[in-house]
DNA sequence: AATTAGCCCTGATTGC
DNA sequence: TGCAATCAGGGCTAAT
């Protein structure tokens, strides 16, 4: 977490209001939050400072500010925050990066990046051609992305043996998914994430990509998945989709579709949640 | 080449 | 009450 829908939901709200916005000042907090970035932070500082913001971008998990032929990389990893603040605004708990920008309107405000387990972080770096920064070259293209191809993605999958969800989990095949909406796209699609990939046919893994995509969309709609206050928009608030979860956290609770008590298991070093009746173990051999 | 374990990190929760 | 263990887990790196 924050997955697709909640990434898109700061892109959003951060595209409304620093679209067009000069950076004026920038302060970094620690080394951590920069740790991909080589230069430093006096090099992130210099070469930011005076920049226009000309389109917030985004793709699977990650997000950038792109200020011409260079972009600020931000990914949130398990906790990060971008808000906006008035100056003078006292400092947030874990306040690791604040920008000074003004908008088109002359409007000056402030972005903070906060980020408690400190996952997350930020780097300026060269983008190619077409616009894409150096650190998510190697990022498959998102379910959302216009030039997303179920198709080709699934003649990937069912050549490889290894288990569906790992699969889906795997930013170089499809990005954005993560451990909330891949259990809940393996619900839908009603297939346990431990289904070897060589052993789906391909109409089923494009049904599952469509799957994926449209609880995706669905948890956009509401704002996101918030657990708890370290998964809010640029304005702080929640989201509401957990309240439409099937699969995710549901351990012991009453399938959604057939009453059967939902199972949780631990897979790839986290909890899987899925119906032992609706998504039954794949046979061995 | 593909896969997997380990690491990074804080705070809420659980257990003794 | 107090302290330690546990859990949450994305993405990168090193090892197999």
């Amino acid at each position: 977490m924050p997955e697709l829908p909640e990434v898109e939901v700061v892109r959003r709200g951060l595209a409304a209001h620093v679209t067009g916005a000069r950076i004026t000042d920038v302060e970094t907090h620690g080394a951590r939050v920069l740790r991909r970035h080589e230069p430093g932070a006096a090099d992130f500082a210099a070469r930011l400072r005076g920049r226009t913001i000309r389109e917030v971008a985004r793709r699977g998990k990650y997000l950038w500010l792109d200020v011409g032929d260079e972009a600020v990389v931000v990914h949130l990893g398990m906790s990060g925050q971008m808000l906006l603040a008035r100056p003078g605004d006292p400092d947030p708990r874990h306040l690791h990066a604040r920008f000074g920008v003004t908008t088109g309107e002359g409007d000056p405000i402030e972005v903070h990046f906060v980020d408690q387990r400190t996952f997350g972080g930020l780097a300026l770096t060269a983008v190619d051609q077409d616009g894409t920064p150096e650190p998510v070259a190697h990022i498959a293209r998102d379910p959302f992305d216009p030039l997303f191809d179920p198709l080709a993605v699934a003649r990937r999958i069912t050549k490889r043996p290894s288990a569906i969800k790992r699969q889906l989990l795997d930013q170089t095949i499809v990005s954005g998914i993560g451990n909330i909406y891949a259990d809940e796209a393996l619900w839908r699609a009603k297939l346990h994430g431990e289904r070897p990939g060589d052993r789906l046919t391909k109409p089923a893994v494009v049904r599952l990509l469509g799957h994926a995509h449209d609880v995706m969309s669905d948890a956009l709609g509401e704002g996101g998945t918030s657990f708890d206050s370290l998964y809010v928009n640029v304005n702080g608030e929640s989201g509401y989709f957990e309240r439409s979860l099937n699969a995710y956290g549901r351990g012991g609770q009453p399938c959604r579709r057939c009453d059967t008590p939902m199972r949780r298991e631990h897979f790839m070093n986290r909890s899987s949640f899925s119906c032992p009746r609706c998504q039954p173990r794949p046979r061995r051999g």
